[in-house]
DNA sequence: GCAAAAGTGTTTGGGTTACACCCATGC
DNA sequence: GCATGGGTGTAACCCAAACACTTTTGC
């Protein structure tokens, strides 16, 4: 509990922030869903590591400044970007530092894992596996939860999966990211017609040479419509 | 990351507003899905109609001054309330006033209808029909869309019914409820069936009396869990 | 030929839809 | 009795899961 209006104190700030996914191979050479975090360099909660993100400037989307603290935190584009949801309860940050109220807009991006393997990587910004993450600064926890629960509901209903992947891609490919995001196993042939039953993916003449066994088809999605349903605001940006 | 981009144009301001709504009789009896609006008494948009909003003050969290503001403008406590989405384009006023930019967070509620009917009218505060509205101030018309969008998508598959209906109904009030939302007809075996199949109603001993028919039992909403499935973040807040 | 993954076919069961039918009450 | 909605039964259909099977390549 702090002052009373807005009137002495203040109003609170606005701060975008992003919770950035991709896939990485682990050791086992398997897919896994990684989170890009920054290590904070100042109190409250100095050393934790967080969500990248910072204030909203006068001049810009709200999107364009996630896109933005994206690029300059991993020095990625988005293929996919969305918002998630804005943060703005009054405990977020410790109380003795309430005077200083936040209220986050946070979007969550997915990056290629091509682009990926090439990121900065440094001191203050890696790669966390996205289901073994240590307790993060402020209610980015929470947030990061949030943002998983959000990707997995949302690739079983849409092509999400498009943003982790190259133009051109196999099934099998697309299946192993459906995997890893979902965290099970999916059958081959089930998953096959599935995927294209909806018409989102179509076969291109080429196959995938150089494999120990027959060349699969190469795929490609279907460009025409980018069924991301979020109704009446279909704006699922991709670079 | 503080004040930066600040420093001589400001930052953007941060609002909160509610799409509210509720389900009245119209002429020919039926239930059907209305929204309160107020009308603009300043520029821009002097005269039109808008959503409910204001500034969010220091001291309270994003649902509170949401259901402040629904409360401020109805006089009604919402049955059901939950963030929809936060609005941040450049382009959301007119250009000459871009220097004032508002980034508005906007909940969607809803009320019962008994209130509703006895909810504050005026001049200045009034029910529309959701389905037939004139275009309202800055973008508030697509957001509207998009509530009804997501309150209808959400129907499905949660127990958002509730929030139109009082402690006490029958099936065939709460199946009105769902024709309203969803503007078609719906069996009333499956429907039956579906609503008890889930779990989510249980019925009480007693019956509606008064009916010119067979009495309806009367149902209630089992309250101990309320699958308002918004994943980690559970807080469908109810009155 | 053999291994391995691509790709296809078939069966099964659960769930939804459409619709027929009986039940209980007021008049 | 009759009209009216409450409430139940059921067959048809669709779709997804499970899994067997065939195909095509590299070695």
């Amino acid at each position: 509990m702090s002052k009373l209006a807005s009137a002495d104190s203040g109003v609170p700030t606005l701060a975008v922030s992003t919770v950035i996914f991709t896939l990485r191979p682990n050791q086992a050479g398997a897919m896994q869903l990684a989170i890009a975090l920054v290590r904070r360099i100042k109190k409250p909660y100095l050393g934790l590591w967080a969500l990248p993100g910072g204030p909203l400037s006068m001049n810009e989307d709200l999107a364009t400044a996630a896109s933005r603290n994206l690029l300059e935190t991993t020095g990625l584009h988005p293929r996919y970007l969305e918002q998630l949801y804005a943060f703005g309860n009054l405990d977020r940050s410790p109380n003795d530092l309430a005077e200083d109220r936040v209220v986050s807009i946070v979007y969550w991006a997915l990056v290629g894992s091509e682009e990926a393997a090439e990121a900065v990587e440094g001191e203050n910004v890696q790669w966390f596996w996205a289901d073994q993450l240590d307790p993060l600064a402020f209610d980015h926890s929470l947030i990061v939860e949030y943002a998983l629960w959000r990707l997995r509901n949302k690739l079983e209903y849409s092509r999400l999966a498009h943003g982790f992947l190259g133009e051109r891609f196999t099934l099998a490919q697309l299946r192993e990211v459906y995997e890893a995001v979902l965290g099970r196993a999916l059958d081959p042939g089930n998953f096959r017609r599935m995927v294209q039953g909806n018409g989102a993916v179509v076969a291109t003449s080429e196959r995938l040479e150089g494999t120990r066994h027959r060349p699969p088809k190469l795929y490609r999605y279907d460009s025409s419509i980018d069924l991301t349903d979020q109704g009446p605001l279909n704006t699922g940006e991709r670079k």
